[in-house]
DNA sequence: TATTGTTATACTCTATAACTATA
DNA sequence: TATAGTTATAGAGTATAACAATA
């Protein structure tokens, strides 16, 4: 017999590195992956996005114009260069989401006050009832999606989540 | 005076979501947002992705192909298979990955000692010298890229984050 | 019949350069 | 000159359908 028995997928705490030239794989061993933050934020982000999707389809909003229409909520009057700024989008990508946004009748464009380059953003009527309700849903999905974590853990994976992203 | 004074960037506590139609944005106020697990994470994996780029640019790796590697390095005769399951890649999507490495001298393929239709992947004695830095390079970048978290947040982080995305 | 690896292809997302109008 | 918004376009990433070889 050359073929070894297949390899049990205990593997030494050390590492499985070496192994025969023919060897498979049993279990995968994704340890060292696990041991990196970058790896680990996607695959969360990934996963949370997974369950986001098919929830808000009800409403036409993925992520990103999710979190447009969101900013515009909460900030009336933010102007393009702000939201690109806010969600690290680039220019010319927002412009075609914030055409739809508008061909929905969920958000318009005003003049601004001071700049006569820039236009504010505020949400319509519709876009408040829809993103009430779009708010609503996106909160509630976060205790589905984290589902195993408590609300002290939440808080503390946000908390830890920010110092990560954000500068200073 | 029809225009009223820049809104102070302080907002009330309650919200801002009630303004003038024609007011103008300050600070942008993003606290709803962090408040959705989805957003931080991925707005954090895309922070870490910043640094690790061109960090890993040396390598000629950018993060899929990093991961594919790191895993081939630890489990040795893994398939294109094994690695789709474990990475959430789809396998038309691995075919030129695994290609390029392969020509790049970095991985090869061998027969699966079980499945004539299944390729074992294993690094090359040049992919080992390879991947034994890029992951030193990985490990070392982790701590710039959480800078402000100590060594028991960053487990703490990864802890919370596999709760997130990992099944039970 | 089911699965591994593959091809072809389409769709989405993201990035760069250059233009206009206002500041 | 610098900036806000826009256009056009290129590139990367991700998705589905279908096929040949093997189980």
């Amino acid at each position: 017999m050359v073929t070894p028995e297949p390899a049990k997928s205990l593997r030494p705490p050390g590492d499985a590195t070496a192994a025969s030239p023919a060897a498979s794989v049993d279990q995968v061993d994704t340890r060292y992956l696990e041991t990196l933050i970058g790896y680990n934020a996607r695959r969360a982000a990934l996963a949370v996005i997974g369950v986001f999707l098919p929830r808000m389809a009800a409403f036409g909003l993925k992520p990103v114009a999710f979190s447009v229409v969101s900013l515009i909520a909460h900030n009336p009057g933010i102007t393009s260069r702000q939201l690109c700024a806010a969600l690290n989008i680039l220019p010319p990508n927002l412009v075609g989401l914030i055409n739809s946004l508008a061909q929905r009748g969920l958000i318009e464009r005003l003049p601004h006050p001071r700049d006569g380059r820039a236009m504010g953003l505020h949400l319509t009527e519709e876009g408040r009832e829809v993103m009430a309700q779009a708010e609503k849903t996106a909160s509630a999905l976060e205790v589905e999606a984290a589902g195993r974590l408590s609300a002290a853990e939440r808080q503390t994976l946000i908390t830890l989540l920010r110092k990560v992203y954000l500068p200073d």
